[in-house]
DNA sequence: TCATCATATCAGTTAGTGGTGATATTATAA
DNA sequence: TTATAATATCACCACTAACTGATATGATGA
């Protein structure tokens, strides 16, 4: 079913995802305190060339940032202050749900675990993250 | 390195990986109507059953909502009222950009592409996806 | 207790996603 | 021009993350 409510959900998840990475919200945090260059955000990133250029191009498609082109330099910046509101009430929740996040273990590598089940399958197992 | 600014944006990052994947956010969605069960939310999202739960598990360990057992039936309820609001507010951001999402193709899974250079390289190559 | 319903966990598979290094492109200055 | 600096693109690799189907767990009522 790809009627209008899933394909407005599938964007809005695509625009979550430029947040998600935290390379990209190295980024745009960089970028909240005005424009830069690709060679700014390179060095205060402390990310590689291509991997900036790479996450730059894409925040531009998705229109997070903008760019405008000063002689042999880009320069970069936020494209709507709402995002810069966004990245602010993140950080609000963060302020209270930190505790669960940080300890989220959906989004970790991998993590040791106990087993608790004594289940047929006594496998080692890892649980998936999302 | 690891310093508290790095470890900041990591946390950030993992905060909107809940909300960066359509399944989660019709959860997410489904829940700004109020508290749920995971049969109803099923029902409302037609996810199957386990990939809901596994979401709602990931989505509660993340503290982005909250758990209550009713007999055998488990009521969710988003965490914070914040979460309605960032939602809000990618949807108002979404208006603005949603063009450029929506033609992003950083998250596409792949797409034609007309060949631009002639590089040396020719081959028949498909961009990653951020 | 036992059967059943609601929910959670798990293992395996597959597809997506990020990073890197090499290279291409573009713009300027000499 | 040509050299060089700034940025962009590409192909590859490794890792991550989502979905499924089977199964386990836990609660309730018969």
């Amino acid at each position: 079913m790809l009627n209008a409510k899933t394909q407005r959900i599938e964007l809005e998840a695509k625009l979550f995802r430029g947040f998600s990475d935290s390379s990209r919200l190295a980024i745009l945090r960089a970028l909240l305190e005005g424009p830069s260059t690709v060679g700014e955000i390179v060095e205060t990133t402390g990310l590689s060339q291509s991997n900036t250029s790479n996450h730059l191009g894409c925040l531009r498609d998705c229109g997070l940032v903008t760019t405008e082109q000063n002689g042999r330099f880009v320069s970069y910046a936020l494209s709507d202050r709402r995002i810069a509101e966004l990245l602010r009430l993140a950080d609000e929740i963060l302020a209270d749900v930190a505790k669960g996040v940080y300890e989220c273990v959906h989004y970790e590598k991998s993590y040791p675990r106990r087993p608790k089940s004594r289940s047929v399958r006594s496998g080692t197992s890892t649980p998936r993250a999302h």
